[in-house]
RNA sequence: GUGGAUGUGGCCUAAUGGUUAGGGCACCUGACUGUGGUCCAGGCGGCUGUGGGUUCGAGUCCCAUCAUCCACCCCA
């Protein structure tokens, strides 16, 4: 090993894995393209107060996750740890408002939170993430958790589970927590630490606690679904009557209630199998108060996020069918120094005519020979001092055995062309 | 941040405390003249993660450190 590492929880995704995320990216950006969601791309950095507000001071991702530094000219700046937040700020500064509702975004690539990894998690990672701004009504709800259905489905997901609750609003939601405050007050003796500090710090986080003891304590605890104000129940019964139009399978979680401030309402998560003690491979929600906690116009807005990573795992695990990537159909192999510069003409003619063509760099005939089967190429071109001597080229079909003809040098780019407009029909 | 497991060439792996750490995959080269995949031959590549210690002698035992993996917390 050399002296250097990566950084610990960075990956390197090698040549190896590539189709896996070409495959991946295609397929997420045909799907939000036929939503109509227009995508948008953010600076990977921000200013660090945008993340510490609205995100929230008291979640783990801005106490502890984020990858935070000063600038040359003392500015806070802070690594994106999500999207939303980006999104919004966005928004708000290009004065998107004007637009029609609903403002329908997507965004892919590189998401930095500072944590121990582990099996599918890392502290450079990739999402997906889809937001609709701007309409209250729940079919903007719908709209992102068909969206989120659609992709995995389209990757052929099994064994997926999708967990969906309301936290309730500003109206009814503090009402909420103190009858669950009080309510696990009553059985403070059974639960565990941890529980017992959640709730003075982030009492919703006690419902999904994951200890043996506080398990009987959960099962009894009041359920937010059944104390939401009228608006709220209302937005969540509508939502509800699509799924169920649709035939689209979820499970009520009462103890689903996720990590960020900003959500309101409609809390969902995409759970899958096979990834470790990782379940969650989507997660997302509502977020009224978000846009004018930053600074914005009052505006509703929902959406979710998608690990990579960890959709990638599954499809491994799965074993999808996943396309290989293409290679270039021609190898051109040569000897002596005259056939190398005829060679390297032919090269770019071929490329000029769209044909996808490597050249051997080094070594015998034979193991530029070698070299053509490896790379996968389905022509080799050989020119050496017989095909100079007849301005030919000699053409062997690597799949068609020993066979080889030869084709006069003029004759080769047409002669490629329409072989490989045969294969392909 | 806490706990557990593991560190031998790019990858996988062998070596009762005892010679110059062995093999496989991959890679490179060759096999009468200019021809790929199989087979054959040869070759490149290691201060056994690092630093100490015990010992006549350490890949092997002890300590520390680093890294990776897994789990907790929490999340994607």
């Amino acid at each position: 090993m050399g002296k250097y590492t990566r950084p610990k929880g960075t990956q390197d995704l090698l040549p190896a894995t590539q189709r896996y995320w070409e495959y991946l990216r295609a397929t997420v950006r045909r799907e939000a393209l036929q939503y109509g969601f227009e995508r948008i791309d953010l600076p990977l950095f921000e200013e660090t107060a945008l993340f510490t507000r609205g995100v929230g001071e008291a979640t783990d991702i801005v106490e502890k996750e984020m990858y935070s530094f000063e600038d040359k000219g003392g500015r806070k700046i802070t690594l994106r740890p999500e999207f939303t937040a980006g999104v919004v700020r966005a928004y708000i500064e290009n004065g998107m408002r004007v637009q029609p509702k609903p403002v329908k975004l997507y965004s892919v690539g590189p998401i930095f939170r500072y944590e121990r990894p582990q099996a599918g998690r890392y502290r450079q990672f990739h999402q997906f993430n889809a937001e609709v701004l701007g309409v209250q009504e729940p079919l903007a709800d719908l709209e992102v958790m068909l969206l989120a259905w659609d992709i995995y489905a389209a990757l052929d997901f099994q064994g997926l589970a999708f967990q969906l609750n309301s936290t309730g609003c500003p109206q009814c939601r503090p009402a909420y927590i103190q009858t669950l405050t009080a309510y696990y007050h009553q059985h403070a003796a059974e639960i565990c630490d941890t529980c017992r500090r959640r709730l003075t710090t982030n009492p919703l986080r006690v419902l999904d606690c994951k200890e043996t003891r506080c398990q009987p304590v959960i099962a009894g605890a009041p359920k937010i679904a059944e104390q939401l104000c009228t608006e709220c129940e209302t937005h969540f019964t509508a939502l509800r009557g699509y799924l169920d139009e649709l035939e689209k399978p979820y499970t009520l979680n009462h103890r689903l209630v996720r990590g960020l401030d900003y959500y309101t309402k409609t809390v969902f998560e995409v759970w899958a199998e096979g990834i470790g003690a990782q379940a969650a491979v989507c997660g997302g929600g509502r977020y009224d108060g978000l846009i004018e906690l930053l600074g914005g116009p009052p505006t509703p807005a929902v959406g979710f996020a998608a690990g990579l990573e960890r959709i990638i795992m599954v499809m491994q695990h799965q074993e999808t069918p996943v396309p290989e990537l293409p290679t270039p159909p021609v190898f051109i192999a040569h000897l002596g120094a005259a056939a190398s510069r005829v060679a390297v003409q032919l090269l770019v003619d071929l490329r000029a005519a769209g044909i996808g063509a490597q050249i051997a760099m080094s070594g015998s005939l034979r193991s530029q020979l070698r070299t053509a089967d490896r790379k996968g190429g389905r022509f080799a071109l050989i020119i050496g001092e017989r095909e100079m001597e007849h301005g030919e080229v000699t053409v062997k079909d690597m799949a068609q055995g020993w066979s080889q003809t030869s084709i006069p040098l003029e004759a080769v780019v047409a002669w490629v062309q329409a072989r490989l407009k045969r294969v392909s029909e």
